[in-house]
DNA sequence: GATGAATGAGGATTCATTCAT
DNA sequence: TATGAATGAATCCTCATTCAT
């Protein structure tokens, strides 16, 4: 017989608020994040909570805006790791390179963080689409700042009407690329940066013709 | 008093399997597709699709296999509309060129299968997710010979470790630029087509500096 | 062991819609008006009436409704059987009389549709109030106008503003002596009747002079 | 952002047990008469009472304990308000005259408290009708007196027998005048207490006849 | 004395799925 | 074949009540 509420994190009593908010959306990120936002049962989370269920009601509300506020933690998180990466004066290949290595490292270390924020956010007819939609738009929009930054001083610089949609699609390549990841993990973080780095920035025409992008060129 | 089961399609009786077959499937399509697999009601597809529920479970099956059903067919639907777009023996920016767009006419004109192929199916958690995989790779084996193809006379042709997540971050990027499209519905197919074209075959370095890529170049 | 599905009443099965909601009905007043509109739980109700809870929401929809659908037919059925009583051509008194005499008559057979009506249904707060409101409102207006008769052809006809209040009044006197009938309860409902009818049609000023009123008189 | 425990009145510690304890019947009576007895949350009554839900049970226990104390401290100052005006030597239509007045005013007075004494209160299924019978009893009591006094003199007294169901309907006929009041609420206290005194003292016999009752006669 | 933190227990509701006709 | 009728099993959520500080 075991226990089913021993979970091996001790079930300390009376924490304060503020650590108790971040046990639960720690738990939280991980029962969605396997489980997607359906199949996942409160009752699974304040177990892993190691919580009772009013608590989690009192501390997050409902299951909705749990899930938000698991979107919009991983998200911040996130769009923050890659913008210090990112606003320092270098040259836009650098920054781009910089700015997909860190998120390469980002989904490798936080996996359930990044299926919150991908693979479970898309799913249309849930009430909180809306908020979501936002936390994407934040993150395309960091990306298309750091293109618009890249063209401003060519012949042709780009305006937001295209940086916007080329900036979606590079988050939709480097997201169905981490998916590839998961199954061939062989790779390294660093591997799958330059891999992603080199198709958008050399593009398929240059790599047929044998010319490649790498570091520091 | 309005009939609840009366959506227009008249409630024929005794129609040859395959046209029932037919029937079910696109209203599972078109239900799924709206509220996604959780939200969608086995209830309402049936309502959709004009006949009563055991029927629905007599010819396909419980939800899960209904849901793999509905993503066999798009998938196929889909692929083999691209694959006949692209098997001629012109040169692979062309070829390429006529698989984008076949690829966001198909989406133009059948969204909800779309969105049941590409919004709803990412859900983890679920028994599915195996059999769905499989069609993925499937859609991306297509683009990943394609890919191929292109550099095998070249000097460096490219091994399918190479293409395969080429191929991969290539369908994620035309992915995200549909939904980009979603939000901005007021570009063409061909449009949207040949934004995606220039990123992916000249890439952000060549369109740094001014060169893009137009049809029949 | 006792099985709890067994209540006495045969679970039969396949039954034909109608008869289904009249069983739910029934089962509904009778826990409804011994239990009280909180206290009743939705399991109870449908272990009474013998089916499954998704066949009560099916039937009738949520608590309240099913609450609402109580109340109404246990009003409709109360104010018709008063109305059929009054509607002659008699002397006023005689009309009220035999309202009197139905009304006790059918709460005698009907304690817990009564229950239902009077005592759980005045309760604050609830969503149906209003809904409620209107039955009773129907009820008095019943009192209402057989009062405007009475008065009819006298020196000082009565305005509805005058019959109103004295038909909600003489409601409440019969639910208030309703309720001490409960606490005494050899007397019979002609009994019951007749004493208010000596209060509402004497008063008390000419009972204290020992004037009273009998049938027939 | 409003500190949800501000209420206006002044979060002091350290009252004397009188004081706190009236504190809390206060905001008991307040919310219960508003949402009635269910919909009431112990959680609701102690931020309105101002202090924390231990001490809310340290006072005056649990949830039924409490509305039964709030029931008894209503009923009681409405007893003692109707006895003090009824204890005179007066004639007996000048006492019930003068106790209907201080009962109309009693509930204009204090509409919250009459909420939690009637409507609240004849919830069945709780394990508080009993004490609470009580109270209604005693009401009752101070009315069936008043009446027997009145017939004492004439030829025929009234036996107790008499002049308690009599007693109740005049209660019951009390209680819905005042329902009836408060969707007319353009009436004077002193208004209702003639009407009710109109149909008590001189019955719809007299009334129809053109007869009525008016202070002083 | 006073309270923020915590929970056991239970209720309403829905849904995929399957008989019995 | 075709379906109206039926249900087991879960899930979300709330509330009265009580520790531990």
């Amino acid at each position: 017989m075991v226990d089913p509420q021993d979970n091996g994190r001790p079930r300390s009593r009376r924490l304060p608020r503020a650590v108790r908010e971040r046990q639960i959306l720690d738990a939280a990120v991980e029962v969605f994040g396997t489980r997607g936002f359906h199949t996942a049962s409160m009752d699974e989370i304040s177990e892993v909570a190691g919580i009772s269920k009013p608590m989690l009601y009192a501390y997050l509300g409902a299951k909705d805006e749990l899930f938000v506020a698991c979107i919009r933690r991983e998200a911040t998180r996130l769009i923050e790791a890659i913008s210090v990466a990112v606003e320092t004066g270098l040259s836009p290949a650098e920054q781009l390179w910089r700015g997909l290595r860190v998120f390469f490292e980002y989904v490798q270390r936080n996996q359930a963080g990044w299926a919150v924020l991908h693979r479970q956010a898309n799913v249309q007819g849930e009430p909180f689409v809306t908020e979501l939609a936002e936390s994407q738009e934040r993150a395309t929009a960091v990306i298309a700042v750091l293109l618009a930054q890249a063209t401003e001083g060519s012949a042709q610089p780009m305006q937001p009407e295209q940086t916007e949609p080329f900036a979606a699609a590079l988050v939709g390549a480097g997201e169905a690329l981490v998916e590839w990841w998961f199954h061939h993990p062989a790779h390294t973080a660093d591997g799958m940066a330059m891999r992603l780095m080199n198709m958008v920035w050399m593009g398929f025409g240059d790599l047929v013709e044998g010319r490649s992008w790498t570091p520091g060129s």
